[in-house]
Parts: C-alpha cells; sequence; structure tokens
DNA sequence: GGGCTAAGTCTTGTTACGCAACTCTGTCTC
DNA sequence: GAGACAGAGTTGCGTAACAAGACTTAGCCC
C-alpha cells in the first residue's frame, strides 16, 4: 500500500491545499496557466511532462474546481483549460513561491523571471502582509490559534491544547 | 522509470522551488516547525508520518538549508531540528497556501486555524501584495517577464519571444 | 487515401509511499 | 547488572502512483 495518505480532512487549510496541489507537476501546470497556456499541447510542450500525466493533472485540477474544460470549436473539436475564478485566485501563492525562490534559489544573476506589476509599472517583490494592519507577516510576528473550523472533538484532545496554549 | 523529473535548473523560480518542496510532507513537516515542533518524535506524532518518510524528508530539508540538526543534549545524545534563515522565510508562502485554503476549502464553519497577527493585535488574512505599491498582486494585473537571470540561449527561442512577447 | 494536428489513452517499467518490525545507544529502575 | 524504556532512526516488503514513449481516435486538408 502507497496511496499517499489523503490530508483533505484534516482540521488544517495547509494540509487541504497541498492535499489538492501537493504535487510539483500541479503547480507547474498553474504556473503555465497564468502564463497563457489553454491547450493541452500548450501546457504539453511548455513543460515537457508526459502526457499522461498532464491529462491527469488537467482532470484534477477541473474536478477540483480551479479550470474548466471548454469546447471553444466543434469541427474539429478542440477543447482549452481555463482559470476559474477559484483557479485565478492562487496566483498569490505562486508569487509568494516565486518570490522565495527569488531570494534563495537565484544564482548571482538575478531572478529568472519578473513580475511586472501593471497596476504601479513596477517589478513586483510579492510581500505577504497582515490584511488587519499591513505589515508583513512573518513567522516571529505570526501565531497559530484555533480558529471557528476547528472540530469540536479534537479540541478537547490534551496534546491540542498543549499545542495551541498560547491561544 | 519514475524518478521524479528534476526542475532544479529550469529559468523559473517557482519550478525550482516546487523541485524542492513539491511534496505534501515536506509542506507539512515545515508546518509543523512553525507550530513548534523541533524533535523527531514531536514531528512524527504530530502528522502522523511514516517514520522513513519523516526521516528523509528532514534530512531533504537540512541537506537545502532549510533546517539545521542539532544537539541539545549529548548524554543521551538528543537532536532538534530547527528552522534556518531560509526557513523561516518561507513562512509566507505558508501563510498565502493558509489564505486560498480557508477562502475556497473550509467549510460552512470557518477556517480551523487562524493566524493571529502580534503586531497588531488581528487576527491576519495574509494578502500578497507589490512591494513597490502595496497593491495586491493578482493575476490579472501581473505579467511574467524575462528577467537578469534568463538564460541567454533560451532567450533566443522563438518560443521563448513568443511568450513573453508582451515585455 | 495519405498526411497532419489535437487530445488524449495504453503499456511497461521504476520509484516512492506507508506500515510494521527491528536496531542502536544510552538512562532509569529494581 | 538485568530488564524496561525512550529517542531517533533504518530495514524489508507490498502496493500504488509516476514517467516515457508508442499507440489511438477523430476530423480536416489536399
Amino acid at each position: 500500500m502507497s496511496a499517499r495518505k489523503s490530508f483533505a480532512n484534516w482540521p488544517c487549510s495547509i494540509a487541504r491545499t497541498v492535499d489538492l496541489l501537493g504535487d510539483a507537476w500541479t503547480c507547474l501546470v498553474l504556473r503555465e496557466a497564468f502564463y497563457g497556456s489553454c491547450r493541452f499541447e500548450e501546457f504539453q510542450q511548455g513543460l515537457g511532462i508526459a502526457r499522461n500525466t498532464l491529462a491527469d493533472r488537467l482532470r484534477r485540477l477541473v474536478d477540483e474546481g480551479l479550470m474548466e474544460k471548454r469546447l471553444y470549436e466543434s469541427e474539429p473539436p478542440r477543447h482549452e483549460y481555463l482559470l476559474t475564478e477559484k483557479g485565478h485566485d492562487f496566483f498569490p501563492v505562486l508569487a509568494a513561491i516565486t518570490r522565495w525562490g527569488d531570494r534563495w534559489l537565484a544564482g548571482e544573476e538575478g531572478p529568472p523571471i519578473a513580475l511586472h506589476h501593471d497596476v504601479c509599472g513596477h517589478d513586483a517583490r510579492p510581500d505577504v502582509v497582515c490584511s488587519a494592519c499591513g505589515e508583513p507577516v512573518r513567522s516571529e510576528n505570526t501565531s497559530a490559534r484555533i480558529g471557528p473550523g476547528y472540530p469540536d472533538k479534537l479540541r478537547q484532545r490534551p496534546d491540542v491544547q498543549r499545542r495551541f496554549a498560547h491561544s
């Protein structure tokens, strides 16, 4: 048995999200979509991904509602894959990943790709900030607390109490 | 052959990053570390991860410089795994993932875990914003352009030119 | 009817995951 | 000093997911 354990029902948004996307190709397929790819062949050639793997990832993204498959020409039948709102909303995550990679994995030459922010005309280094005060969210100034969606049963357990003692 | 293709040398920070972390457990091990776990047994019990898988992920994170393994007691020898600066800097990525998961995967009850921003005292919904102007970074208002670290050889290729034509 | 393109499926290997059992080292207890 | 115990892994094994590339299907073009 080696079916990857499912995290979909864990009381943790990170676990639920990586359960969907916790696979390198899925993120890269989304990246391609943000770059403007929409057809199967475009994804395949842009990424060099195996065709069956690509078919599988697209299917998953469609199933999960991040993309939709549309027939844009019926004779001959041709499909395109478009990001839904849910899919578009994932872009900030990729932006945050880009920022980290630019800082820690780029060589001397600098980042390979620049994100240009059309709003202000600058190249953007995406910052992750608090919606309330606008200050950066950092591990040192942020703490995890039990939220409204945390299951009551788990809430009582001593190990959970201990872990979130500061709440 | 099924060794996952390596993206480490792609001219793309997303690809390089998911090459390191593009695996569900790795992200969750980091999450545990941000929650305060540092010992092997803590990670193992907190996640319910198989011990060999955990050993492998911790080794990888140490190899890649996101965590360091420290002996904090020599009789008997006891180790702890601590986040390095590189590791701490990954927190915003998890915060961005949390925000997405909170929005799209949480049920009626709301998010299972709340991120509390100690700076301002509010629960934070992490926003990803442009470092230059402070406005949110969204797929619609952001475009990818070739950056300084993009290899010259690739830059000339017609498909690359086409893809980044708007640059 | 031969070739072309788009969009996949099929076959075949390999690998990595998950589990449980085992090891190793050094304490603590009786 | 024999045995139980804890921390931190490693080993062995079966299965499921992954990757590569060949093959298929469907319809157009000439």
